[in-house]
DNA sequence: ACATGTCAGTTCGGTGACCGAACCGACCCT
DNA sequence: AGGGTCGGTTCGGTCACCGAACTGACATGT
């Protein structure tokens, strides 16, 4: 984890867990990945992080079983990355975190996240109050909210002002 | 938080939420304050953590309203840095976390969370199964699980090892 | 009176993670 | 041949974190 070593003395699965994710800007490569985002370059116009720390980023993932790298075109080789099970189980963390800083310090609707079945915002664990279960990730509906800049000048965040459901490739158009 | 500056291109209430917990050590020390750490030096040996790192982790959370220092004795001027609401709020990411750590690296029960008034362990929704309700954090009980050492160094961690509520303050027997 | 100990920090020199910008190689298109 | 894209690597500078030493206010023991 970030700077010198690890949590050594710690006996605890949060301190686990955060010498996995909790570098600077690893839950947010995470969260992209979970948001759909797969190509290196998608991953930093989106996060406007330093290229070198994106690579290491997505090594450490890789190699941590939260990503995994796979070719999808020969020539050029080309490489995307796709959040593994390992990954999705974040969506919980990330919820938490999302609902916490939105509660605390946006005080507006930036993006909702709804059961797709019906309609009903996801709660802070990632479950439907109204069904009264942890709704799998793929049937999670991401919406743009009031908060959020109708019109973003990179064309990622513009890809993602579109309701998609989460772990769908987002779909980047060309200019 | 962490380095350098903040997430500035980021719309997002993960990225602001990280901005205030992001940074190394943060999320452990409101951890602890859950687990109803609140003096200086109890941090400090639980931790492990440098001195100078502690004292501006427990100023800034202080500011951003996460802790509350309060005086609990005048000679010599003692104060103790005890959880707020805004804290509080951050119990289900800590569990959500927890959890992840636990499942994918940890392999064991290293503490157990239980609702204190019927014994049934915290679903991943941070619910009761058998109440049928989400626990609120002062009715969680905290009980050591099997992966835990039985016999720590430490005072706080030894402590620790009492089944308790979370946010009661933790009883450090002096030596 | 004086030494010793505790608590809550601050100070300091060294290390290394992160920063932005430049560079690189493989491939494509014209 | 020239220019553009993609996915990195390299590099110098800055800043966060590290551990150890120091400080000051007070309490305790003799």
């Amino acid at each position: 984890m970030a700077l010198g070593k690890d949590y050594a003395t710690q006996e605890c699965s949060i301190a686990r867990a955060l010498e996995v994710v909790g570098e600077r800007w690893t839950l947010l490569v995470v969260r992209d990945a979970l948001y759909g985002v797969r190509r290196y370059n998608d991953f930093l116009v989106h996060l406007g992080i330093p290229r070198a720390v994106l690579a290491t980023r997505l090594q450490m993932l890789t190699e941590e079983g939260i990503l995994e790298k796979r070719r999808y075109q020969e020539s050029p080789p080309r490489d995307e990355y796709v959040v593994t099970d390992r990954g999705i189980a974040l969506w919980p963390t990330l919820r938490a975190l999302g609902l916490w800083g939105r509660e605390h310090y946006d005080g507006t609707v930036l993006r909702s996240f709804q059961h797709a079945d019906c309609g009903t915002e996801i709660g802070p664990y990632g479950e439907c109050s109204a069904c009264g279960l942890v709704v799998p990730v793929e049937d999670v509906l991401m919406l743009p909210g009031p908060g959020l800049d109708p019109d973003p000048a990179n064309p990622v965040s513009r890809a993602l002002l579109k309701p998609k459901r989460l772990l769908q490739p987002v779909v980047v158009d060309q200019v």
